[in-house]
DNA sequence: CTACGTGCTGTTACAACGTAACAAGTTCGC
DNA sequence: GCGAACTTGTTACGTTGTAACAGCACGTAG
C-alpha cells in the first residue's frame, strides 16, 4: 500500500521539518505549543494519511489514556493556528505543508483509492471560485475545497 | 456564465414540481419511488434549509416510529439516483433542483448564518477544478465541493 | 396454490464522531 | 502567597452512521 516516494511534483514533507516549523508558527502566533499538541502534531506529520480524532486518541494513548475531547481540543488550536486542516469529507485531520496564500483558495485532492491527501493552491480555481461566487451574490469564506477522485499513483498502479 | 438558462435567484424552489420530477426521474431509473423514500423527499424539498438525517427520522416519525437505518437507507438510493445531495460539512442533505451537466463541476453554496445552501454549475468552476487536478495528475470523482460563506440575503440583511 | 427469489422495511444493537460541565494542574505576574 | 489565564483530566452525554437479522410484499416458476 505504501506506494514507493516517486513524489516529485511536491517536496515529500519530511516531518522534522514540518514540526519545527509548527513549533515556529506557534511561537510567533503566541500559541504554545504544550507537550500534547507537540504529540498531536507529530503523529499527523509522521502519519503518510490523515488521521481521525480517534485514531489520534488510540496512538496518543499507548502510555497512558487520552480522553477524546482533550484531542479535539488539541486539534481545534492546531486548525485555528492554521498548522493542520480538516477533512469534512472524511472526519479525518492533516498537517499543512506549506504557506497559504491569504487571497488563494486551497483544494484537498482526496484519493478515494489509497486515502492519501494532497493540498494544493490554484489561483484559476481561485478565480473560478470567486466568479461563481460572486455570480451568486455570495461571499466565500475559507474557499477550501475538498474534491475526491484517484490520485497519480494510485491511477499507474490500477489502471481503469 | 453558470447559468444555462434564467437560473439567477433563489427562487422558492417549487415542491410539488420539484418531487414529480424526481417521481419521473425514479420511474425512467427503474428505481422505485415508495412511499418512504416519497415522504423522505417531500420533507427535503419542502424544506428551506438542508435536512440531518435525524431531522428526518424525527419529521416522519410523528405518527409512527421510522429507526434511523431506514431514514440513511433511503437517503443512500436517492443519492445514488440523483435526486439528492448529500452536505459533507454539515452532515445534512437537500434536494437537487436542476438537471446535472455530467461534465460540469457542482457547488454548493453553504451560508453559515442562515444554512440556506445554493448549488450551482459553473464552467469555470470546472476548467479551474480540472486544470488544477490535471496539474497534480490526479482524476477528479465526483467534481462535487462545498463552499461556506454568507448568502446574498444575509449579507444585505446583516452587513459587515 | 406453493415455493422461491428479490427488493423494501422493521427491529435491535452497536460503532464512530463530537461535545458539555466541572475539577485539577500549570504558568505567570503581582 | 495569591489570583488570573490557560491547559488538561474526568465523566457523562449527544449526534451521526452501520451491522445483522427478521418480516413483508410482490412477481414468477413449478
Ligand atoms: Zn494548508
Ligand atoms: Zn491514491
Ligand atoms: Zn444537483
Ligand atoms: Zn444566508
Amino acid at each position: 500500500m505504501a506506494g514507493p516516494s516517486h513524489d516529485h511534483h511536491h517536496h515529500p514533507s519530511p516531518p522534522e521539518a514540518l514540526i519545527r516549523q509548527a513549533e515556529e508558527a506557534c511561537r510567533a502566533q503566541g500559541v504554545q505549543f504544550t507537550p500534547l499538541r507537540r504529540r498531536v502534531f507529530e503523529e499527523l506529520a509522521r502519519s503518510r494519511e490523515p488521521l481521525g480524532a480517534y485514531d489520534l486518541v488510540e496512538r496518543l494513548g499507548r502510555e497512558r489514556r487520552i480522553a477524546p475531547i482533550s484531542v479535539y481540543r488539541v486539534l481545534d488550536v492546531l486548525i485555528e493556528a492554521g498548522l493542520i486542516h480538516r477533512i469534512a469529507t472524511r472526519n479525518t485531520y492533516l498537517p499543512c505543508h506549506h504557506a497559504h496564500d491569504p487571497h488563494g483558495a486551497t483544494v484537498f485532492l482526496v484519493c478515494t483509492s489509497c486515502g492519501v491527501v494532497d493540498e494544493v493552491c490554484s489561483p484559476d480555481l481561485t478565480r473560478g471560485l470567486d466568479g461563481t461566487a460572486a455570480a451568486a451574490g455570495f461571499r466565500p469564506g475559507g474557499r477550501a475545497v475538498e474534491v475526491e477522485g484517484e490520485c497519480a499513483s494510485c491511477r499507474t498502479a490500477a489502471p481503469g
